[in-house]
DNA sequence: AAACAGACCAACCGCAACTAT
DNA sequence: GATAGTTGCGGTTGGTCTGTT
């Protein structure tokens, strides 16, 4: 049951001439936009009459209006929309509709198995941990947000294409239909998973009773047109390939203070990431920021000592043509290779030859990788780690020392390399109970993977979100993806 | 065929957090 | 530090579609 909105069908592929022809009614309906709001403006500028604003359901003609307005102005300042375009909108409507229905590369339709399991788990840390779906590995391992950031990577292209509120519409329909049918909201995989990050000091073999889940999946309801249980080992293996190469030689490894506080940490993550041209926040790539400016900013909004203590650019390639942050690269604007790379995150760096972009150049991100390695190496100023040692300090009791909490992040680093390490170390026995134990309870799913690698098998991890089309559009790597987990 | 209930989804609202001035 | 503007998130509502009676 897939409705299309008016926006979609917009923005819907077609031939070039459609295009063209579709362009040039976009230019006209913008100039006698841009007139119509101009004399808008004078009258409302002699009457000083507030606009009454329109609410409803968005009409094509509206929704051309701000993605043509998007295409030229960038995403953000939503509320000069209305008064640049005349759309009598208010702003936050608008980045609304952009968000959720106009936006390139959504993914719209019915939610596959692997998105549903992924959803759970996210939702299942969320319920743990505070809003803002935060991933799913924090609360297992109990990491610093530093890392918590880094793991958002990974996150990031779990669930590329879908909105929060797709999400959310989604989750309350389907707990509510559970429910009523007096089933349990979480899958088998994620209570266990809840109950892990309960113990924390978890191990990989705790993953491995394949079988056990599967029976309690099979008594809990869920059917098995899901893909094989224990995706989060997966998630946890593929994700320690990201973590043990950020952390190699594993003993020079020093974290950065938290820089982000707990709540929204992907926000933080996607500016980090993130060149600007338009948003007045967001990093430009030649002014990289630093975890500590970003500590700085918590609490006080300060970036004091960012000249001292600058993060070397991530790569060389940064430095290249200015790219445009989110809106507009989404629009078929050439990325360059290592922020393309930095796009991926390091997820990419785990998927398979055949599902990487063919834009990701494994180097490049290689040499990302190691630039942030070298750069999260650097101690952190006295001033990010006395103001900003922030989260993890108030975690491990507030207040404290950046001694103590440099001794709580190499107690965290313990802890994540314990659980970590094992799981690279073993992975094909590991691998092979897994399919096995999968395989004998879903020998009729097609959807089984022909052959399971704990190590690069990140389609597991991300489910539909691994293929190329999910990843790119067209040749370019999906920033938007960076921004949030839909 | 009509009525009804449930599911789905777009959109709005309120609040909180963040940022710039 | 105060304030206004901006943005994001979670909850909620209302319209539309679909399946059932």
């Amino acid at each position: 049951m897939e409705r299309r909105s008016p926006g979609a069908a917009l923005l819907a592929s077609s031939s070039p001439e459609e295009e063209e022809e579709k362009s040039a009614a976009a230019e006209e309906g913008r100039h006698a936009a841009m007139a119509a709001a101009e004399q808008q403006q004078e009258e409302e500028d002699e009457a000083a009459v507030p606009v009454a604003l329109k609410k409803g359901p968005w009409t094509t003609s509206e929704d051309a209006m701000l993605v043509d307005h998007v295409r030229r102005h960038g995403e953000g300042n939503w509320n000069a929309v209305q008064r640049l375009t005349g759309l009598l909108r208010c702003g936050k409507s608008c980045r609304l509709r952009w968000t959720n229905h106009l936006r390139p590369n959504l993914k719209k339709g019915s939610f596959s198995p692997d998105e549903e399991l992924l959803i759970a788990q996210l939702h299942a840390s969320s319920a743990t941990s505070g809003p803002a779906w935060p991933p799913i590995l924090l609360q297992l391992l109990d990491v610093t947000d530093w890392w918590c950031c880094v793991l958002s990577c990974l996150r990031s292209v779990q669930l590329p294409g879908r909105t929060d509120n797709e999400i959310k519409n989604y989750w309350n329909t389907m707990t509510k239909r559970r429910q009523r049918a007096g089933l349990p909201v979480y899958p088998p995989e994620v209570q266990l998973q809840l109950a892990l990050s309960n113990s924390k000091r978890c191990r990989f073999d705790e993953f491995s009773n394949v079988q056990a889940l599967d029976a309690a999946a099979s008594a809990a309801g869920y059917t098995s047109s899901r893909p094989a249980p224990l995706d989060l080992a997966r998630q946890l293996a593929a994700t320690s390939q990201m973590v043990q190469f950020l952390s190699s030689p594993p003993p020079a490894f020093s974290a950065p203070a938290s820089p982000w506080p707990a709540a929204r940490p992907f926000a933080r993550n996607a500016q980090f990431f993130q060149f600007a041209a338009h948003h007045s926040s967001a990093v430009s790539p030649s002014t990289p920021m630093h975890p500590a400016d970003l500590s700085l900013g918590y609490g006080g909004g300060v970036r004091a000592g960012a000249e001292q203590s600058r993060l070397a650019p991530l790569s060389p390639a940064s430095h290249g043509p200015r790219v445009l942050e989110l809106p507009s690269n989404q629009f078929l604007q050439p990325m360059p290779p290592a922020s393309a790379a930095a796009a991926g995150g390091g997820a990419a760096a785990l998927l398979p030859d055949h599902h990487q972009h063919q834009n990701l150049n494994a180097e490049s991100l290689e040499k990302m990788l190691q630039e942030l390695h070298d750069a999260i190496k650097v101690d952190p100023s006295p001033a990010a780690s006395g103001g900003g040692g922030g989260v993890l300090e108030r975690r491990h009791g507030g207040g404290g020392e950046n001694k103590s909490g440099g001794q709580h992040r190499d107690d965290d680093m313990d802890t994540l390399f314990d659980m970590m390490i094992p799981t690279l170390n073993a992975p094909a026995a590991a691998a092979t109970t897994n399919h096995s134990g999968s395989t004998s309870q879903h020998s009729n799913d097609d959807q089984e993977p022909s052959a399971v690698d704990l190590a690069v098998d990140l389609q597991a991890t991300g489910g539909a979100s691994s293929s190329a089309q999910d990843w790119g559009l067209d040749g370019v790597c999906q920033w938007s993806n960076m921004s949030r987990i839909c």
